[in-house]
DNA sequence: TGTCCGTTTGGAAACGGTTCACTACTATAT
DNA sequence: ATATAGTAGTGAACCGTTTCCAAACGGACA
């Protein structure tokens, strides 16, 4: 039971070595006859090719790279729990990195990697405005956070804003306002515009036009509680009827203020977020967003890298749909424009 | 610029190929000459030896290994998280993987870590009742969720247990319930012992001894929620004061159950959470927690699989101390042990 | 001066696979 | 029947290091 290796099962199975290999890696010419020989000492003799020996030689070490800034922030917790999900089921293995949101900690991680020879490299930038220093000849691919010179895949951030809003309209909201994500990232001016394609055309019960209201936040909690207290610090009959926020932790924070405020869910004030994170779903209330759909993103993603699906172009990047999910955060306004009108 | 070897280097450099590994391995019987020399020339190309062949022959990688249940937990990202950075800072990388709980993907990822043999894993096992099949010769140490046929770091959970009830107790609350975690989980059970610890010999100011009074539940927020519902759900008189909940996650939970019945917090009642995890210092009111020292849990568990710290012995895991944090969900209690005696 | 010993260096084997040029054999076309 | 093409399988070279052994060198000691 000692260290076995690829000539003990070519021993075995009485044939040369250089045939178990093509055995191994699928290689048309070998009879299925012998195909099946060689396969029963595999598994009898529990051989296991040794993958440094394999990658030195071929080039290929399914293993992928995966950098992002953040681990803590729920929304990159899910991004890498679903690549290395779809990673595995391609067979390959995720080496995991953080850049702490710091350039030249993301430019050494990516060093390293390409030290490591990964096959591909999967990272969200970190925020800083410099370009990323791409080791050339290496697959490289954007998710969230797109970047103009790189190939990249996300979800369709201005349709999924455009669906919540058009569905805060639909419900006969009116008194709209965002809470925006911060300035400068591409996923907040995306999400804004989206709102704000929504808002221009839209028009009150009397047919006039009505006022985008949108105040810039960062993503999390706090800000998000921030801007809340902000948009809902208002008389009433201005107070927007609800809230699109651009991330579920913004969200939440909207929530906490609106109830410091006294104000009722989702009689008072609708809150509709954005991300989809598994915690939008354990809070009271549920909160109603849009769900990225995170495993076909990060399945794109892969399969890109991995050559099996086509590289998007640098310009025109991947994009997925979102999804609406109406859950306990938003209703109808209690009082409708109708209302309004008639109590007068 | 073609790919260089250290066959190139050693030729640039006029001496053998083998010398040059010496350098690169600083092993010793080098003369301080011929190392500058070498050292130049290394750097002069930028030559980076190939992890692969550099694996093949030495039978080390410079990589570690780690399972986790579920890392949209966020206490098991932030696991991640500080172990990447602690294998990072002692030169080697991080091959992430989730079990999701399951004991066969468990299995599964392990054998794939053993088959890319990996230096060593870290793992915190699936909650299954089932031993972990560690595939033997491989160093292997398990965090926060300790079993007791493997070697094990984690936070003191019990000690940490007891600074919070004792702080608790310190404020002068008697009536202090406990949300203990799901029975059969090693934390949970350690953290309901400190709690109970506390306890036992705790007297009210008459001098009687207190009740102490704890659920379980699930280590999440709804259960969290629900455990506090129930707490909580009680005439004013004997309702807990204060409560210590198992996890951050529990907490907060909780903190929307009081928040729900009309409790004001901390003057109504105090909670302390545990684990310390981001979100708990992001909600209002912050929460008052016990923190572990995760940073210092992810370097023990690193430095013990790479031999640099001595490996725990199976039974007695490697402890560390946890740290209350107080902030803002904690307070005395209104009325005072002597203020209810003398309105009587 | 010669011997012995320790240190530094050179050269080659080894690691465990993949790949490639080539042979042996079969089936098909001429 | 013979040339031809195609397929299965062989065996050795090769990938880029580390490691081992022996050789070269230099100093200490007899």
């Amino acid at each position: 039971m000692a260290k076995r290796g690829i000539k003990d099962v070519a021993e075995r199975a009485g044939v040369a070595v250089g045939t178990v290999s093509r055995v191994l890696n699928d290689h048309p010419s070998v009879t299925a006859e012998v195909r099946a020989r060689v396969k029963a000492v595999i598994h009898e003799l529990g051989y296991r090719p040794d993958p440094f020996a394999r990658s030195m030689r071929s080039k290929v070490s399914r293993l992928i790279g995966i950098v992002i800034p953040d681990l803590t922030n729920p929304f990159f917790a899910e991004l890498v729990q679903c690549a290395e999900r779809a990673a595995s089921e391609h067979g390959h293995n995720v080496i995991f990195m953080s850049s702490f949101d710091d350039a030249a900690k993301e430019a050494d991680r990516l060093a390293q990697l390409a030290g490591r020879k990964v096959d591909g490299i999967i990272i969200v930038p970190s925020n800083s405005p410099h370009a990323i220093k791409a080791p050339k000849g290496l697959p490289l691919i954007t998710v969230d956070r797109l970047l103009p010179d790189h190939p990249g895949v996300a979800a369709d951030h201005r349709a999924g804003a455009r669906v919540a809003v058009e569905y805060l309209a639909g419900l006969g909201h009116r008194r709209i306002a965002c809470i925006a994500g911060p300035s400068g990232s591409r996923p907040a001016e995306d999400r804004l515009q989206g709102y704000l394609d929504v808002m221009r055309p839209l028009r009150d019960h009397r047919g006039a036009k009505v006022e985008p209201l949108f105040v810039n936040a960062a993503f999390d909690y706090e800000s998000g509680r921030a801007a809340g207290t902000f948009l809902l610090a208002r008389p009433r009959a201005e107070r927007p009827t609800a809230i699109f926020a651009s991330s579920d932790q913004q969200a939440i924070g909207c929530l906490r203020a609106a109830n410091d405020l006294g104000i009722p869910l989702p009689a008072g004030l609708s809150i509709v977020g954005f991300d989809g994170i598994p915690l939008s779903n354990l809070i009271t209330p549920r909160l109603t967003t849009i769900v990225q759909p995170m495993p076909e993103i990060a399945d794109a993603a892969i399969s890109s890298l991995l050559g099996r699906r086509k590289m998007p172009p640098l310009g025109k990047p991947d994009l997925f749909q979102c999804e609406l999910a109406v859950r306990e955060s938003s209703a109808e306004p209690v009082l409708e424009p109708a209302a309004i009108n008639a109590s007068r």
